[in-house]
DNA sequence: GTCTATATAAGGATAGAC
DNA sequence: GTCTATCCTTATATAGAC
């Protein structure tokens, strides 16, 4: 639909960071035009600097908004003492979570490159605090004797690698449930750490 | 070094290649520009088009060269009767065919949706048949009752994606050897698949 | 086979009117 | 807050000289 002149600070800045997501992740950062978000908005493309001072912040504060909310999300999760049964809360977890968000979880991991050093770094200390959220469940089961895990910090890579290759293929509707696919992939998660 | 005018058709392909692949790997295919590559290979842009006919080109022939490499090499492996043995020959084959051209798997992970349909086409088709060797391997384990896989088209990508992992953090020279990673990462395939 | 020069298009970002 | 207009840079790709 096309846009009139008028003022409408309340609704265009959300929609300026759908259309940027969506268009970064089907295109990628820097085949996307500030020209072509704004034609999504329906703005000029001078307007979008009454919301973010640069392309680069606008790509940063999607990262940032997604790695934030994963931690918070997690961390709001009552933690289960059980290492085995917090290892299975962490995968149904994990899965559900990055399945509910394609495009966010697809800009984290694609378009790290793209940022200034100060970003990355930024994101990469965001993405280590969740790494270690898995990983100091792994150490309470190998502590405890229930795991079978040879090196917890390559187990946790492992484990979050295998993970996330669901967003590749996992489409609703098809094959399976979500419900079956975490189960699949408890699953094997489960008998991996030897559980 | 800076090039003076000359006939070099038999290096400069080559070198053209090899700077397209660096600069795609570091920076992605969208961000390098053609005169980008032409600086680092020491000719004017132009200069590019006597051996490619357009960036798009350069890129697939990158991607469509390492996935023949792939196959072929996977193929002329002798192919081991056990499926247990298989499965552990084609863990540490992926890792270490994978570890030793970081830019070129780093490009045909990432550069998929810059590439035009009829050639993503072309690569998916690659990539495809890869995952069905080891997709071969799992159904056969199965049938033969050594292995216990839920869904052997998600094992297979679940290996795959977890294997893939070692690329983003392993580092020649650290902690721990090529052999040593090979060894704990086909201790958790192995238990995954129930072996 | 490579160079210089250029056609043609698009990019990020800003200025000033409304 | 948005628009129009524009600055300035860069992009892919081609043409013709050497």
């Amino acid at each position: 639909m096309a846009r009139t002149a008028g003022s409408h600070s309340d609704i265009t800045g959300p929609r300026i960071q759908d259309a940027a997501l969506r268009l970064f992740a089907r295109h990628g950062y820097a085949a996307v035009s500030m020209r072509q978000i704004a034609r999504e908005v329906g703005v000029q493309a001078g307007a979008l600097y009454n919301y973010t001072p640069d392309k680069q912040s606008l790509l940063f504060g999607l990262m940032q908004d997604h790695m934030r909310e994963l931690l918070a999300t997690w961390a709001a999760r009552s933690q289960v003492p059980d290492p085995g049964a917090a290892l299975e809360t962490f995968t149904r977890f994990h899965i559900r979570f990055h399945l509910e968000r394609p495009d966010e979880v697809f800009i984290a991991y694609m378009e790290l490159r793209n940022l200034t050093p100060e970003n990355h770094a930024a994101i990469s200390d965001l993405r280590g605090r969740y790494e270690d959220a898995l990983e100091s469940i792994l150490k309470r089961g190998v502590a405890a004797g229930v795991f079978d895990v040879a090196d917890t910090k390559i187990a946790t890579l492992a484990v979050i690698a295998m993970l996330n290759g669901v967003n590749t293929w996992y489409r609703a509707g098809g094959r399976l449930s979500l419900e079956q696919v975490e189960t699949i992939y408890w699953d094997m998660v489960r008998k991996a750490v030897g559980l």
